[in-house]
DNA sequence: CTTGACCTTCCAATCATTGGAAGCCTTATC
DNA sequence: GATAAGGCTTCCAATGATTGGAAGGTCAAG
């Protein structure tokens, strides 16, 4: 298999694919006499592990990890929840760090007129440093 | 003042005020005789206007156009509410993301048993691409 | 033999921020 | 007046993950 092929088997574009390896996240690829990768279905399965890893939101710090944990035999599964476990916690942070954001806009927002007139709640909070409420103006 | 005065002052780092004028979000600052540059309060308050609009995750581009409607006197609020809505809209497109997230690797930390033996439903998700669940193995 | 589709490497851009290096300016102290 | 500390200047580089392009080599079909 070519990367090209191993890209379609996988989902990973081929430019990705030169990447992981050249980060080290996967094995440097087997070369064809011209210098072309050459991938086995092994490879593909790699491939195929770090694409769904990517889609979950892992960095590819913690991809390296979970390749490994794969690959190890005398693994215990209390070290993959744990990765796991740990990235959870940072979805949850940034999660709620985004909810916050958007539920302080969405009130601001629905505060605003929307006409064509200047005034805007809005502009007043980022004006403000948003230390206040719309109905507790600041002393 | 100097930029340090005017960091402190705003809450932005003297290295992100250079930059935010470098890529034209605010103004030249004017210069000392030797090449210092200069704030006034004022250019303090666009600076925290920034700031602000940066925690509330408003990405650059968007702050230029806040910036410009915050300074035009004849701004509808109008425009002012749908750039808040826009980024409102991509900041719930990026909460159902990372709670999809979560969620999928919550249940399979949930049905990972967390022991010292290897076997993982989480790797067992991530080598089989996520296109069952672990009743309902795939055929 | 030529065309086109693939492969190779290298360099650059994204977004917002931070870091460092090298050198100049200002202020305080001796 | 010399010197040291600390702030200022510019330029370059790195972050994370991905994508884009350019320039050139290789493979298959027509």
């Amino acid at each position: 298999m070519t990367i090209g092929d191993a890209a379609k088997a996988s989902g990973v574009n081929a430019k990705l694919i030169r990447y992981y390896e050249s980060i080290g996240l996967i094995p440097e690829a087997g070369r064809t006499a011209s210098g072309y990768r050459v991938y086995s279905p092994s490879d593909v399965n790699v491939l195929r592990f770090v694409k769904r890893a990517r889609t979950l939101g892992f960095s590819i710090e913690r991809i390296q990890i979970l390749v490994g944990l794969w690959q190890d035999r005398s693994r215990s599964s209390a070290e993959v929840k744990r990765v796991a476990l740990d990235h959870v916690a940072e979805l949850e942070a940034k999660i709620a760090e985004l909810r916050a954001m958007s539920d302080t806009l969405t009130h601001l927002a629905h505060a605003c007129h929307g006409d064509e007139r200047p005034d805007c709640p809005i502009l007043r909070d980022l004006e403000e440093g948003g230390g206040h409420c719309c109905d507790e103006p600041p002393p």
